[in-house]
DNA sequence: AATATTAATCGTAATATTGCAATATATAAA
DNA sequence: TTTATATATTGCAATATTACGATTAATATT
């Protein structure tokens, strides 16, 4: 089959696993971590800088804006990408949520 | 293609990926969900919980404690499983770093 | 020993993801 | 207007993931 099920599980647990996924693939973590440490935010430079074909890079580019957490303003024939603080924000307190509930639950039987 | 080239990427990029991917399917968050709310390391009863097929939440289960994220005791003819609080933990600390980096980068130009 | 129960594995089908060449689009520069 | 530059989109091939029925393996129960 190949379909995730998505009706079956609740809302909160299908936005975690969407959210996750920007970070499933070490292209994507690539790109974000240069759009964080570079003081401008750089576009066209992350096919030099990551070794992935431009049609590669920009498919992954859409994947993340899709998902909000970055946003590309138009800069003449080039774009600038840039991360979408209020979504990163939103994204970072729902996932350390859900990696803090070991918090809440002192019992281990293993 | 369809092949990841993990090669170009650096390992911290990659091990994030591969973590990252533990989430990246709502029936794993849900199991994980459900392994830390209840009280006792219920195996069998994911299948009922969740309504997906045995061998789908046992190969689901297979990739969380390849990950070492999750680890499972047999007892009798069910099999028992855990979070495992050592590799959880990393995981959260890698993550959350990444997810911090916002806080070290106060620029912003979009 | 025979049967029941539980979980893992195998085989298979369908869908998703990754990657790139080629092409299209859109602006800048000449 | 022509040409150059930068990014997006399309089409395609290869690999990965998701899902499940059927089977296997291993222990419990009768």
């Amino acid at each position: 089959m190949g379909l995730t099920k998505s009706e079956i599980f609740t809302n909160k647990q299908n936005e975690i696993a969407k959210l996750a996924k920007a970070f499933a693939h070490p292209a994507r973590v690539a790109i974000l971590h240069h759009l964080f440490k570079s003081n401008t935010c750089i576009c066209g430079d992350l096919v030099d800088e990551i070794g992935l074909a431009q049609a590669t890079i920009s498919q992954h580019l859409k994947e993340l804006k899709n998902l909000e957490l970055i946003k590309g303003n138009i800069e003449g024939t080039s774009v600038c990408y840039c991360i979408n603080q209020t979504k990163w924000n939103t994204m970072k307190q729902l996932l350390t949520n859900f990696f803090n509930q070991d918090l809440n639950s002192s019992f281990n039987c293993c």
